[in-house]
DNA sequence: AATAATAGTTATAATTTTGTAACCATTATG
DNA sequence: CATAATGGTTACAAAATTATAACTATTATT
């Protein structure tokens, strides 16, 4: 691969990310009481299904501590549950409640109605261009990213 | 637009957003003193230019003290500098340094080594595919998102 | 059985981000 | 000219994130 189309890939993430930060973690600040982090977690519950406190950190790069600190407040807001391990009693297991999948799929909701007003302004083809993209980038950055 | 196709959007953004975050915003704060907002606003002056304070904080929904003492730090590590607007003088403009430049570039250049590693995992179809769908993505959320 | 390693929690502090209100200087409006 | 509006800073407080160390409980290793 060429250090140009590296370069270029690292220039286009770096521009989309604020744009990202700035439509997706800001407004989720106004509309509920979930913090972005909480919303990151619900997120990798959402796909992974049930993940363990150490399976939460390592997929969001996110210390222990702090995860230990979102999933008391996810549980305090019922949205989370734990569950010990039967196999290995040091393990937590942490799983979305029903309301917790309600509560992501409404916070999700209200940011589709977010993005309608803006993404309206686009043409069919840019629809279509930014629909096949953004689902090609997030394979390919799961696939990445989300190791380790 | 079928309200399929934006709920798809809205998901991959959702799940596209973490995944940067993790890969940008986190590493930095190892390899340099820059802070996530730091990086923004270098971000937002390299693509626009120079910018009045209000627009930084317009561009990347900042509450304008938070401009302010981003921009305080900036100066310190003399990565940008005012410049007093010769029309309004209330009006103070922000733009990058040399120095601040290089930080940039240096900046991006350190995230394309750390995403080499993970982007030569991909097969040269992958790569292509991943070169484009950002671009495409970096345009269309620029041109729908960067506004107001 | 003793020790080391792992999973998670607790506690604490530092940093960053966000929000609000008050304030000054300058420009625009009546 | 008086007043309102704008651009920016200052000061302060609250919330969120990050980091570290110490600690308990459990499992793995020797």
């Amino acid at each position: 691969m060429t250090t140009l189309k590296i370069d270029l890939i690292a220039d286009n993430l770096i521009s989309i990310h604020p744009l990202l930060y700035k439509s997706i973690s800001k407004p989720l600040k106004h509309q509920s009481s979930i913090t972005p982090g909480g919303m990151f977690v619900l997120g990798s519950l959402k796909r992974h299904g049930t993940q363990s406190m150490s399976d939460i950190g390592k997929c969001l790069s996110m210390p222990k501590p702090h995860v230990t600190v979102i999933v008391d407040k996810l549980i305090e807001e019922e949205l989370v549950e734990r569950q010990s391990d039967p196999n290995d009693r040091r393990i937590v297991n942490i799983l979305l409640t029903e309301k917790g999948f309600e509560e992501f799929n409404s916070l999700k909701k209200d940011l589709s109605e977010n993005l309608k007003i803006k993404l309206s302004k686009l043409n069919d083809q840019e629809q279509e261009i930014l629909a096949i993209a953004s689902q090609q980038m997030k394979e390919i950055l799961i696939s990445i990213l989300s190791k380790e």
